[in-house]
DNA sequence: GCAAGCCAAATCGTATACGATCTTAAGATT
DNA sequence: AATCTTAAGATCGTATACGATTTGGCTTGC
């Protein structure tokens, strides 16, 4: 939507984002490689620019680095996702706790814009959309706190688990964040605290159980395929 | 003198950890410059392995890049000090609330032998090990949880807080967390998750309260001094 | 026919080299 | 004397080049 026309992407940050995009929209699948010549190909730039990017995006533990061998798309473990859940669920505590006390009609708002919005990504079958849509609830949630740390964890956070839904999510049984998030409202809404953190900690174990936790296989797509809107050909 | 490679092969995480250190325990002090050939030639490598690394702290909130600049060691102002406090009476809450749940009688006994040890160190007058001690309590805490993606978001804040902490400190006036961290152990070890909460976020403004905000002045001291227990000579 | 070993191709990791940009300091002008 | 200009030095950012390691296939032997 915003890079449509213009050449590569020049600036790190502009790389980076454009890798991490098509890893969290699922234009990568998790297990494809990501090798540094082919990407600094893509990009119009030596692997020297490329290195440092893929060891970001090893800390963000969105890539798995293996030496030696290449980078490739993370591929969390079961062990992982439940753990990437528990810390959301305790982070996550914190945050709708504080976001409660601080609340305003206009962020109440904006939290239900985002459900509605995604209701109407649902409906229209725009899966992908929705489920970028499920994450920026969140994030928005903790930019109710007005603490951009707290938006920055929980950003990063959300993008882990956007990879494990992305693995291990059943084909249609997604519905029930739905119905968690316009009760997450409520409970902000009525300022009790307890009742929100109560809800929210119930809600991303209700995600949790949603998935199917039997090992999901990853297809390979064609890695230019998934960067074919930047228009770099080799 | 022969500098023929002798030294330990080190990764890069041994050199990361090794600045990462330095700049948490203070021998590195803020707004000092980490010139790339300086640090290469002190870890006997190119900068080349250098750069990522540097960008690696800079994620971290360690390190701080200007553009065709340098990258120097983070000088966090009066609002990011703010910022960060709040970020962990937000997420440290969670955390409390998590551990008091789970807590065991081993996990108690660790938390006062911190505070035990801290308590020692300071009247030993080695307040940098008193110091590092007060934020070991906060990791441990976190471990409790038994969540390493908490620990680790916990570690970082914790980091961050060190260099605020480094740079506003009052002189004498650091004993207030000793009765912080005891009052912590007590409301997990009876087992009241609301009590705790409520004294972790009054522990962290304490903190906060305890720091003179005024602006700090950046000390420069050599860079080769900081790493001289490496003895790599030039 | 199948397994083990070796060689070639590909890819990664690091060092070196080079152009771009900023800083510094000296010199000329007002 | 102060300030603007300019040139030299230093440092950063990137590309290229080269050694190290893995992979996959082919040969060889059983």
């Amino acid at each position: 939507m915003d890079d449509t026309n213009k050449l590569p992407a020049r600036s790190d940050d502009d790389i980076h984002r454009e890798i991490y995009n098509a890893i969290i929209d699922g234009r990568l699948h998790p297990g494809e490689k990501l090798g540094q010549d082919e990407l600094g190909k893509v990009f119009g730039v030596s692997k020297t620019r490329i290195r440092p990017i893929l060891h970001r995006l090893s800390d963000q533990k969105i890539v798995t680095i293996e030496p030696m061998r290449g980078a490739f798309v993370a591929r969390p473990s079961v062990e992982e996702a439940r753990e990437v859940n528990a810390a959301r669920q305790i982070i996550e505590e914190g945050v709708i706790r504080a976001a409660t006390r601080v609340a305003k009609p206009k962020h109440l708002k904006m939290l239900r814009r985002i459900v509605a919005d995604e209701n109407e990504a649902r409906q229209g079958q725009n899966m992908g959309c929705a489920h970028r849509l499920t994450g920026e609830f969140h994030c928005e949630l903790a930019r109710i706190t007005g603490n951009e740390v707290v938006a920055d964890v929980v950003r990063d956070l959300v993008s882990r688990d956007s990879l494990v839904v992305g693995l291990y999510q059943r084909p249609n049984s997604s519905a029930c964040s739905l119905h968690g998030h316009s009760q997450l409202i409520d409970r902000i809404a009525a300022g009790d605290e307890d009742a929100a953190a109560h809800a929210m900690r119930h809600h991303l174990q209700d995600v949790m159980a949603s998935l199917d936790l039997g090992p999901g296989q990853p297809s390979s797509a064609s890695l230019k395929s998934a960067f074919s809107h930047i228009g770099n050909s080799q």
